[in-house]
DNA sequence: GTAGTCCGATTGTCCGGACAAACGCATTGA
DNA sequence: TCAATGCGTTTGTCCGGACAATCGGACTAC
């Protein structure tokens, strides 16, 4: 069976992007199943009208995705697995969407202090210049479900409260032209303290999953710095990594 | 101040990895600082006697790690931060072993049973066929530190009890000629019960952070099933995402 | 029968060139 | 003064070709 590809030259989008996006819709959609053989890549270009290079660029695309892998000799092939989304930097508001969910926010606190020795260290600040100061509380189903606590560097983003409430942080930063480009991520438990308790309607001495976050634009600048907890009956951290060799 | 770059032609390495391993020394040793510009690509190879391609793939080799970011009519740009390890497939053993800990493992159970509901779907293996399970206490400074469960397909290791106290499971994965390629993971937090909080010296109820997670090689195969257990304060798992646009 | 060798197939590396797109800056115009 | 335009610089995309390295199977020799 041949699969049906095509590349529009007159479209912007360029073509090694345009052939690995139907590679991996075909992928997605089981037109290619895991195991088969891709095609040589010379066949390939032929057929398409397009050179090699630009071929490989696309495959190499979807290597790099975890969604194929090449072999010298014999070819590329899909990979077999469960496997389908790479890592993410996952946003806490967005995973409950994907859910279904529905989270509902309430900022209990919006305001600038001055950043303590431990916020500076992260947002690489002076300590004691100004920083803005957000701490909210996540529910899902009306249920408490976390307690989010940031700080971001002064003049980065105008954090309005009600649209704290109606989004999420990270979408309010992507739309005010950040571009989130990695993170340094710390993820622990501990005992509930009795401030922490009530906050989350759990007992004193509950077991609390722990985040901390330190967030990276594409020039490095920290641009946030989080510190959560999660109750962790209603909440886990789920991601697939891959292996770089 | 002129960076000094050299390969060697005569060298099996390929050019463009000599080229970034170069570079990634340099932004390592300091020698090329946060921010600075990189030199157009042009005009690199021609100092190098490589073609712009070549260079290319260096340079977009570090770009894929988060060392540098490009910038249409700007330049390469050494990226500005704290990131110097990107993600990878973290195993107990390396971590302990990095941090100076010289960790010991203790091998409680190492044997054949037929696979759980459970662990026959996250091997892709038939329920009740055959499967290894292994169970260890990892402890560091002669405490206990993790409880580490894990299943295999049958017949995929020779799972030698001397082996495993004296190394890692991922270790002898990899002897073994078998490629890590992608993980699903799943980190939450619980109370110990009776049972895991004698194993690790904690009092019952106290907080234990979990994960759970299933290994495939670079076929897609499921090559391992775990479910651990960390006293949190001597445990938190720490690491670095990269944003993929 | 078994081990070693050869060979076709396929990806990996590398080259040199061409044009397009985006960015930053200086110049120009209102 | 300030906005619009133009221009040089640099990366982004794409081409066509060449040879090397590796894999797997067929063949051969013992």
């Amino acid at each position: 069976m041949q699969l049906e590809l095509r590349v529009d030259r007159s479209s912007p989008v360029p073509l090694y992007f345009q052939l690995s996006q139907q590679l991996e819709a075909a992928i997605e959609h089981g037109a290619l199943t895991p195991g088969s053989l891709l095609g040589n890549e010379i066949e390939l270009a032929a057929r398409l009208g397009l050179s090699r290079p630009t071929v490989r660029q696309a495959i190499q695309s979807l290597v790099d995705k975890g969604l194929l892998v090449r072999r010298r000799g014999v070819g590329t092939q899909v990979v077999h697995s469960q496997v389908k989304r790479p890592l993410e930097l996952s946003s806490l508001y967005d995973d409950l969407e994907a859910a279904g969910q529905r989270p509902a926010t309430t900022v209990l606190i919006n305001t600038v202090v001055p950043a303590s020795a431990e916020v500076a260290a992260a947002l690489a600040v002076a300590e004691g210049s100004e920083v803005h100061r957000v701490e909210r509380l996540r529910l899902a189903h009306g249920e408490p479900m976390a307690y989010l606590s940031n700080h971001l560097p002064s003049g980065l983003l105008d954090l309005d409260t009600a649209q704290l409430e109606a989004t999420g942080l990270y979408r309010m930063m992507r739309s005010a032209g950040i571009t989130l480009h990695s993170a340094r991520q710390s993820i622990g438990a501990r005992a509930a303290t009795a401030a922490e308790a009530e906050r989350l309607a759990e007992p004193e001495g509950a077991p609390l999953l722990t985040m901390q976050r330190t967030t990276f634009d594409d020039t490095g600048r920290a641009v946030e710095f989080g510190d959560h907890i999660y109750r962790p009956a209603r909440y886990s951290f789920e991601f697939q990594l891959l292996v770089r060799p």
